[in-house]
DNA sequence: TCTGGGGTCCTAGGACCC
DNA sequence: TCTGGGGTCCTAGGACCC
């Protein structure tokens, strides 16, 4: 799908521009599309197993709620203001993030996709009205093709330019795009002043209460800082921060994308598990979902890790029991991991334990194509080749789960939590929005007798 | 009662080699 | 009795991100 007319950004000489389109809270934008009600109120999307608040509406902001908050510990905010709660749905958001890398596309071809809501590119600094014109008719068509709305920043870093985009969010007038570039130096250094450096992208908390306590509190104290004396605390990292909020780029565009060096897949668990046949069907089902990831990413996995995470009876405090073992030959079939994983998790089981969590992660990634061959394996490894290939055609056309490994289990007790989830509208037949329309989970939702419970 | 899941990079220190 | 110096690789831990 092309749209005529629209013209991509220029391209001519001069200093490149660093253009960071950031979606406004994502998820709950992304539910916003398919059920129009839920504008104009405040809405919250929760994590796995509904624990904590992910993505809050503007709305929900207003009454203080943060993301990374455990539901249990607000549940009367959420009570009293009618706030409607939605389990995450991760299948409908990454499908719209793929809308809308397409719809970027058509404007500037060469794209680093950062993560499921944040796309950077860089143009030619040029005729300032042409790029101004072409970002506000960036904006305007992602909205209008998938119907989520974006802030867009520009800078001559990326770090300036992620600035830029939540100056855009924030602040009404920009229009939802702001260029900091083509500010005044006193602007600049104005809305630098207005930001608190733990809101600097590559501050976090530890170096923000750091800096805090050295009385370093604004974006503009930290582009003045002495640098050595950064760089003692923060490392090569920090500074880099401190350059590009100076000017200077140090992060460059990263077009290339290359495969993932680990691959982890773990879930709470929806009840306490301690049976240790359920705990071998959670990790198998872990192995097997990293393994067709593992396949997606055309890479072997040379090491495979099993983390629980224990909840003892008598402590509320949790802990951590990991097994590793190094595979004899790099894999990516799921009877090798699953065997593996599930002889990791008998080193570690102990019955006398609770467990509320556990995982599995794959690293010591390596291509596929360059896989070594096991000389006394004869047919074995195209054998296995085959029915991964069958497995993954089945489980992709037909749905996943179509077709599993016994070791997965069937009864799925430890599943998380996912009460509020609304349909998959834009990748199931079945969950098609007229098909859905009458049972939709937020419907439920809606309903203040649903959140009273 | 109830606190997610999936990544990256950097650094220091140990093992090992010549 | 005296016991180097320099390099690489790996790992764990800490920081960060969304």
């Amino acid at each position: 799908m092309t749209v005529d007319g629209l013209g991509q950004l220029p391209m001519k000489e001069g200093h490149p521009l660093f253009v960071l389109v950031d979606c406004n809270n994502f998820f709950v934008s992304c539910e916003r599309v398919f059920d129009p009600r839920l504008e104009g109120i405040p809405v919250v999307v929760l994590s796995n197993n509904d624990a904590c608040i992910i993505s809050r509406s503007n709305e929900a902001k207003k009454f203080g709620i943060k993301v990374g908050m455990p539901v249990y510990q607000i549940r009367d905010v959420i009570k009293s203001n009618r706030i409607c709660m939605l389990s995450a749905n991760f299948t409908l958001y990454r499908d719209l993030s793929r809308r809308i890398i397409h719809c970027l596309r058509q404007f500037c071809p060469a794209i680093e996709v950062y993560s499921v809501d944040e796309v950077f590119m860089t143009l030619q600094e040029t005729d300032n009205g042409v790029i101004n014109t072409l970002i506000r008719n960036m904006r305007q068509t992602v909205y209008q093709w998938v119907g989520v709305p974006v802030s867009i920043g520009m800078a001559e870093t990326k770090t300036l330019a992620k600035l830029s985009a939540e100056y855009a969010k924030k602040e009404m007038s920009t229009g939802g795009c702001f260029d900091l570039s083509a500010c005044s130096q006193q602007d600049r250094d104005r809305v630098l002043a207005n930001i608190t450096v733990d809101d600097i992208w590559g501050i976090g908390r530890q170096y923000g209460k750091w800096l805090t306590a050295h009385g370093i509190t604004t974006a503009l104290q930290l582009r003045a800082i002495d640098q050595d004396w950064f760089a003692k605390k923060a490392g090569v990292t920090g500074l880099r921060t401190v350059k590009e909020l100076q000017g200077i780029s140090c992060l460059p565009l990263k077009l290339d994308t290359s495969p993932r060096k680990m691959i982890t897949c773990s879930r709470s668990f929806g009840k306490p598990v301690t049976d240790l046949q359920e705990l071998k069907e959670a990790v198998a089902t872990f192995a097997a979902q990293a393994g067709r990831e593992l396949r997606h990413d055309r890479s072997l996995a040379r090491r495979i890790t099993v983390h629980c995470s224990i909840r003892t009876k008598l402590v509320t405090s949790e802990s951590f029991s990991t097994k590793t073992v190094l595979l004899s030959l790099p894999t990516d079939h799921d009877s090798d991991l699953i065997r593996a994983a599930v002889t990791c998790l008998e080193q570690i089981y102990q019955s006398n334990l609770v467990y509320s969590k556990s995982g599995v992660t794959l690293s010591n990634l390596s291509r596929a194509d360059a896989r070594q061959t096991d000389i006394f394996a004869n047919n074995e490894q195209d054998r296995l080749d085959k029915l991964s290939r069958v497995i993954d055609h089945l489980n992709t056309h037909w749905g996943y789960g179509t077709i599993k490994y016994a070791a997965t289990g069937t009864r799925s007790n430890w599943r998380s939590r996912a009460a509020l989830r609304s349909p998959n509208y834009t990748t199931h037949w079945q969950e098609l929005p007229v098909a859905h329309a009458a049972s939709s989970s937020v419907d439920r939702v809606l309903d203040p007798r649903r959140n009273d419970k």
